[in-house]
DNA sequence: ATTTAAAAGGAAGCGTGCTACTATTTGACT
DNA sequence: AGTCAAATAGTAGCACGCTTCCTTTTAAAT
């Protein structure tokens, strides 16, 4: 326990803390995936919003980007239509079930950060938010 | 990318680290999963090994490390048996093929690691640490 | 103007996590 | 002995990552 790999750390908090997410998002029909996707649509009201920058800003692949905005659009948080100026690309919208969840989600990732850094200083909190985004740069860049 | 959330930070660091593992491990037809479950095998020499020490050890559901050993096995790095003294469990035994490609795996964990502590003083290493089993501490128990 | 390459996205199929639901075996309680 | 609950594992089906292959559209090059 006291010497488990890196990585294997990294994959038992995620892990956790997606099952949480998951868990506690069941009730309106929202993943921790979609949940985030819907908070980057809403706060990055950009004219002309497709799928590539999505990708582009989470480092997905765009089958994976596809299928996560299907299911926001088959429960109704957003709409998709093709764009004009460009038809090979879909331009995506929100609808106000969206906004109205996202306050929801907002209040669950609060609580979320919380819980990570419960018992931390904010010295601390610091200093792991900039160890982190070390590792983080450290694993990408390569 | 700054002011990111902690959870979205970890979601980042280890969708890098399992892809980028999954990808170096594609040639000897292993995954970032397999791989853990093998190591953990392969340290845990104990008489009647069966799923459910697995499933309790990683909190993993028994449908997940059911397909997990189903693969580990068509590709022959383990063979199971139903245990003689309880006929509902199946001991699970590597093979030969399984050691000589556990020493390949713990060659690319260690890469791993360093590539995570790059840049970090051994004592920044010994404060990381710490921080993590903090917060893996604060996300699991609740 | 035609061809050709790049860009955006869709569809199929796989691994790994999950939640049900089911089957078998064990063990305990009458 | 018989019954009934718990334990172990399997199956089906879903979400979300991926790769690979395909279609359409745009843009560039001749």
């Amino acid at each position: 326990m006291e010497d488990e790999a890196l990585g294997l750390i990294f994959k038992r908090i995620f892990h956790a803390v997606k099952k949480d997410t998951d868990n506690k998002m069941k009730d309106w029909e929202l993943t921790m995936s979609q949940a985030i996707v819907l908070e980057y649509l809403n706060n990055t009201p950009a004219e002309n919003l497709t799928q590539k920058d999505i990708e582009h800003h989470f480092n997905l692949q765009h089958p994976t980007v596809s299928g996560i905005l299907k299911r926001l659009e088959k429960h109704g948080f957003i709409h998709t239509e093709i764009c004009e100026t460009d038809r090979r690309a879909k331009n995506i919208y929100l609808t106000e079930k969206a906004e109205l969840v996202d306050k929801r989600a907002k209040k669950h990732q609060s609580i979320m950060e919380q819980t990570f850094i419960k018992g931390f200083s904010p010295e601390e909190i610091d200093t792991l938010r900039s160890y982190l985004r070390r590792v983080l740069i450290n694993v990408t860049e390569e």
